[in-house]
DNA sequence: GTCTATACCCGGATAGAC
DNA sequence: GTCTATCCGGGTATAGAC
C-alpha cells in the first residue's frame, strides 16, 4: 500500500490502511502495551484525533491488526497443507511454518496473544481465526481416521508444542538470529512427529462445546475492550 | 487491613511484604500492564509515594513479586521430583504441576513472562529460575543416559508443550472450572509421555551457551525498566 | 517510614471549525 | 476526513515536612 494519492500525503489516501501498518511498525517496537493511538498518529503527522474518523477506538484498531495477522499467518501455513505429503509431515510442516511466522511477524504473533481484546465484541477476529482451526483439524484427522477424541487430543498438543516453541524462541531462549528460527522450527516438526508417533497416549480432549456461558471457578478478568 | 479512618498514618509491621501481597491481587484483576504503584498504594491506604521507600521503582516490585513466583512454582513442582517413580513418571508430574501452577497462581504465571522485566538489570529473577531449569534438566538426563544431545531436545521440547498447554487453559480454550484445569494438566503430562516415548526424533538443542552478547539478527526491544 | 504536595508526562476521546 | 483545541484521567517519581 504506497501512500494513495497525492505523493504520501495521507490526508486523502488511504489513512486506515496507514494506521495499521504504522500500528505494527509500533507494536514491533514497544510490544502491544505499548502501542498508542497518538504515537501512531504522530508518525503518520497526522493529527491525534484523525484515527478515530476510521476506528471507533483504540481496541478497533488492534482488532483490525490481528485480523490481519491471521490473514497472515494462515497464508504462511497453507501452503504447509497442500504439498502432496503424507498427514503427519503435513502437520510438522506447519508447525514449522507457525513457528517461522512468529519468528518474522513478531508483532503480528504478539498482537495475537497479548493485544488483550474481548473476542465477544470483535467477533471479526473469530471469523479470521477459524481457517487455521479447520486446517489444523482436518490435517489430524486424515491421520487419526474417525477416532475424534485423540485427533482433538493431537492437535491440542501440537498447537500448545508449536506456540511454545514459538515463545521460547522470542525469547531467546533459542539464540538470536536466523540460524536460531530454523533450529526453533525444525524442533517444532520434530516434535510434532514425535507427538504424531505417540499419539495413542494422547486421549484427552480440549475444548468442551462452544458453550459461551459465564462459567465456575477461576478469576476471569474483565475485558480491556 | 483497612484504612485507619482518615489521617492517621498507620503502620504497617512491613509494606514491603504488603505491596507484594497486593501487587498479585491486583495483577489478578487487571494483567501485569494494569498494575500500577499508585493503585497498589491507595488499597493499602498508603501515600502514592510510600512505596519508594521499598522499591526503587515499578519494576522493582515486579522483580520482587517475579522472584516469589518462581519460589512457588518451585515448591508445586517440587513434590514430583521426590517421588520414586521412573524418570518419564516424574517428567509427566512435572509438567502436570507447571500446568496446575498456571491455573491455580495465574498472577505469578502472568508476571513470568508478561513483566517485560529486562533480565540483565534483575540478576535475582535468574537466580530464582535457576533450579527450575536444573531440575528439568536432571530429570531429563536421568532418561537419556549421556545423550546431552538428546537431552537438551526432549526438554525443550517438555517445557515448550506444558508453557503451550498452560496458555491454552488461561486462554479459555479448555473451558472453565477444576475441570478444566484437571483435564489440561493431564493432557500436559500425556504429552511428555509421548514426547518421552518419541524422544529419538527430538535431536535439536535449544539455547547455545549461555552466551549473553548482543547477537546478529531480530528486532529486539528496549527493556522496560 | 510515611506523609503532603507537586512537577511532569502520557494517553483516550470528543466538539466544532474547515 | 482532517484539523485545532480541550477536557479528563491516570501514572511515575521527587522534595521536604513530620
Amino acid at each position: 500500500m504506497p501512500p494513495a494519492g497525492k505523493g504520501g500525503r495521507y490526508h486523502h489516501g488511504d489513512l486506515r490502511t496507514a494506521l495499521i501498518e504504522t500500528a505494527i511498525g509500533l507494536i514491533a517496537e514497544r510490544g502491544v502495551r505499548g502501542f498508542s493511538v497518538a504515537e501512531a498518529s504522530r508518525r503518520l503527522g497526522v493529527a491525534v484525533s484523525a484515527p478515530y474518523s476510521h476506528f471507533a477506538d483504540r481496541d478497533q484498531l488492534l482488532a483490525a491488526v490481528t485480523v490481519l495477522a491471521y490473514e497472515r499467518m494462515l497464508a504462511e501455513v497453507r501452503p504447509a497443507m497442500d504439498g502432496p505429503r503424507a498427514p503427519a509431515d503435513r502437520l510438522a510442516a506447519m508447525a514449522r511454518g507457525y513457528v517461522r511466522f512468529a519468528a518474522t511477524n513478531r508483532p503480528l504473533f504478539e498482537v495475537l496473544y497479548e493485544a488483550g481484546l474481548d473476542k465477544a465484541s470483535h467477533p471479526e477476529i473469530e471469523v479470521a481465526e477459524q481457517p487455521l482451526a479447520d486446517a489444523l483439524l482436518d490435517c489430524v484427522r486424515a491421520l487419526t481416521g474417525s477416532s475424534d477424541l485423540q485427533a482433538d487430543g493431537l492437535a491440542t498438543a501440537i498447537e500448545a508444542a508449536a506456540r511454545g516453541f514459538a515463545l521460547l524462541l522470542l525469547d531467546g531462549d533459542f539464540g538470536a538470529g536466523p540460524q536460531a528460527v530454523e533450529r526453533a522450527a525444525e524442533q517444532a516438526a520434530a516434535t510434532t512427529m514425535a507427538l504424531v508417533e505417540g499419539r495413542h497416549l494422547l486421549t484427552g480432549h480440549a475444548s468442551q462445546q462452544p458453550s459461551h456461558g459465564p462459567e465456575g471457578a477461576g478469576h476471569t478478568r474483565p475485558p480491556a475492550s
